[in-house]
DNA sequence: GTTGACATTGACGTTACGTAAAGGTGTATA
DNA sequence: TATACACCTTTACGTAACGTCAATGTCAAC
């Protein structure tokens, strides 16, 4: 497919300004201009500018974009993987401030009090490469008590000892399965706790207990986007491991 | 608590140049001045910056914050939920542009194909304030597209046909469950045939029914946060909802 | 009394385009 | 065949939000 200039903004989502000026500094020459001077942009181009546009929306200079892409040692697949990494960064840096901007309502509010330190998190972005990793953790776990209690609000309906034995039974079972993945053998003891443990936690929710329905809650983890993409946010693979820990502790598999 | 410049500018993340260019434009004076000229700001200032940041965080020019903030009618919670609204959209459009980057690898390992449009995808950044709920739409359902193919991918273990079979069964429980929800009753029709819909998708994972597991999930959609948020992500109050029809579907409420 | 980290006000530079102005090109239609 | 209209071109000046000197004053400490 070819394109002219306004025919590549519009897919593009740039303005025809943009493209003549990344012409002028040469970060992205046509393929060809036509017989009537017209720029002409190709397959190549394309793929150049999907990679411009990662790093422009990553804050990075026109300027830096031209050396790192014009680099001889210039390595398109493993950029596709930094936007990847710095896409999550940033994801998370929006999140921080979304608990700031949840934070300072509630403290409007008169819920909560906040530091004029706390007001800030989530804008310093410079910061969060330098130190981190200790600036990282800091915030997380900030973060997790955040939700925790948010949370805590939603479910008015349990009460609190059966929220609280709920909420342990599920940390236990959690962190019982994020040990026994590491085993990698689902019919070992560690998985088998994790199975029964899960059992326990599903019977806060359900009056009767049944094997195959407890088997198909497992399928149903690696099967379903949303339940396995949560299973293996932290170690891909987990769901799998779920699955098959519980076919055998349900006795559907050896 | 009182600041000079690099104080506030440290707090703040923000260099003491941006807070004499802000004096300057008018946008964020300090409470006073000392006696030897220094700009001294306190509490009311933090918390203006708090808000500037924010806007500015969200691309708005210091021109239009200056206007919205001097505004009579300026409402600083409301700014605050405002600020909350577009902070979740910017995290979508993150996630669009995860989304893009995870698939544009793919594409290089020949996993699979890409159109150019789809290259692009994420960019797209002012168009989402313009035609907000056309494109809005039309996105979020190639988004869908796009996630139904990556699981399918992942569920090599099921049988096309399978596949196909569930794929349109939980879109058809879920449109019905969208509309469902209009009505706002758990009890009628429609959301007793979501509620039927919903049990076959089940039976897709499950061996063997039960009315007891059936309503234990159905309480469970309600009290586990990620369950409940995907469910409330469009209409917020269908995991309730839905939990009341399927309630009185297994019979275990009037 | 001098050093060093603060602060001040100009003032010019920079980035990544927006926005005309003046003109050529391509094609559908009156 | 003319003309309308939506394209394209280059040249050039404008702008937003600061960065970066430069020249100078202030304050606490040694």
């Amino acid at each position: 497919m070819e394109y002219t200039v306004q025919k590549l903004g519009k897919l593009a989502g740039v303005s025809t300004r943009t493209l003549r000026y990344y012409d002028e500094i040469g970060i992205l020459k046509p393929a060809r201009i036509n017989s009537s001077g017209y720029r002409i942009y190709g397959q190549k181009e394309v793929d150049r500018l999907q990679q411009i546009l990662f790093y422009r929306e990553l804050g990075v200079s026109l300027d830096r974009i031209r050396e790192i892409m014009t680099a001889p040692s210039f390595d398109g697949v493993k950029a596709l993987h930094e936007h990847h990494k710095k896409l999550l960064e940033k994801r998370e840096q929006i999140d921080l401030l979304i608990a700031n901007v949840e934070k300072t309502i509630a403290l409007t509010e008169g819920r909560i009090k906040m530091t004029d330190k706390e007001k800030f998190e989530g804008f310093k972005q410079k910061l969060l490469d330098d130190n981190e990793k200790k600036y990282g953790k800091e915030i997380r776990e900030k973060y997790g008590e955040y939700e925790v209690e948010k949370s805590y609000n939603k479910v008015k309906n349990m009460t609190q000892e059966e929220y609280d034995a709920v909420t342990k039974l599920s940390e236990e079972y959690l962190s019982t399965l994020a040990e026994a993945f590491k085993t990698g053998d689902p019919a070992g003891k560690q998985a088998q706790k994790a199975a029964d443990l899960h059992r326990q936690w599903l019977t806060f929710y359900w009056d009767s207990y049944s094997k195959e329905a407890h088997a198909g809650i497992a399928q149903m983890y690696v099967k379903d986007e949303r339940f396995k993409e949560y299973y293996d946010k932290e170690q891909p693979g987990t769901a799998e491991f779920l699955r098959d820990a519980i076919l055998i502790y349900t006795g559907m598999k050896k």
